[in-house]
DNA sequence: AAAAATATACGAAACTTTTCGTAATAAAAG
DNA sequence: CTTTTATTACGAAAAGTTTCGTATATTTTT
């Protein structure tokens, strides 16, 4: 598959899992998801396994205790997240989502320097 | 219902023809549709009589053709789609999605101008 | 070695989303 | 007035997503 499938919510949950704690078996991803909401073991071990199918992640069996590794990198998929959604809701108006997305307020001032910053360096690359 | 329900993808393009249009009939969004891909009428039909029970939208029945009204505003909308990413996908972290959505370099330099003016007011205002 | 705990496989239910066919009705054209 | 066209209502199929129960196998504990 070329292009990666976007992934459901659910799933991008399990990925979240994975890309902070590196390649985990079922039992700690679905641990770490029971932190923040009840779900069953194999509710996660169904969704692993569909996503083995969609090519969202691997396993690797050599051990009783499958371990999962992400076949996504984390930015990738934010971007293609954030990409879709930019088309499908603003537009593709990239300024309508950054205004929107720094409008609350909630931004912190190290935070806006390193914004300004990438403006300033694509300011100097624009021909 | 106090939250806005979140849109699905289909909903979120008959919303979006709207917005830009005002109130329509079907045959007037249906239209608008197809211009980019083929959508049967009833199946817009469907879509908007869904979205009237989920209160997504309002249908004015005085005339036989009903004429749809957004109850949703274009930027609360937006405002709440990309906070679900935020959530979702950037671990709440805006600044990495506000350089997700500049890094590609497509957004002009009167748009980066009208960020920068943002970014100064957020710094102003904040204490 | 038996019992208990842990793991995977897998079917299927429950739910949501998308699509469209058919029927009924109303309006417009002939 | 009759035929054609346009519209809504609605059921339901098709597809996708999420959840979990049960069966089976393996490992660990007693």
């Amino acid at each position: 598959m070329q292009i990666p499938p976007k992934p459901t919510d659910a799933e991008l949950e399990i990925l979240r899992v994975i890309w902070q704690h590196g390649s985990s078996t079922v039992r700690q991803i679905n641990d770490i998801l029971n932190e923040k909401k009840t779900v069953g073991y194999t509710t996660t071990l169904k969704l692993l396994q569909i996503m083995t199918q969609k090519e969202i992640v691997r396993a690797d069996k050599s051990d009783r205790s499958h371990v999962y590794t992400s076949l996504l990198k984390e930015e990738e998929t934010q971007l293609h997240l954030m990409d879709q959604l930019l088309q499908a809701a603003f537009g593709g108006s990239a300024k309508k989502l950054v205004m929107q997305a720094l409008g609350n307020g909630k931004t912190s001032q190290s935070e806006l320097d390193e914004i300004k910053l990438l403006i300033k360096q694509l300011e100097r690359g624009a021909e």
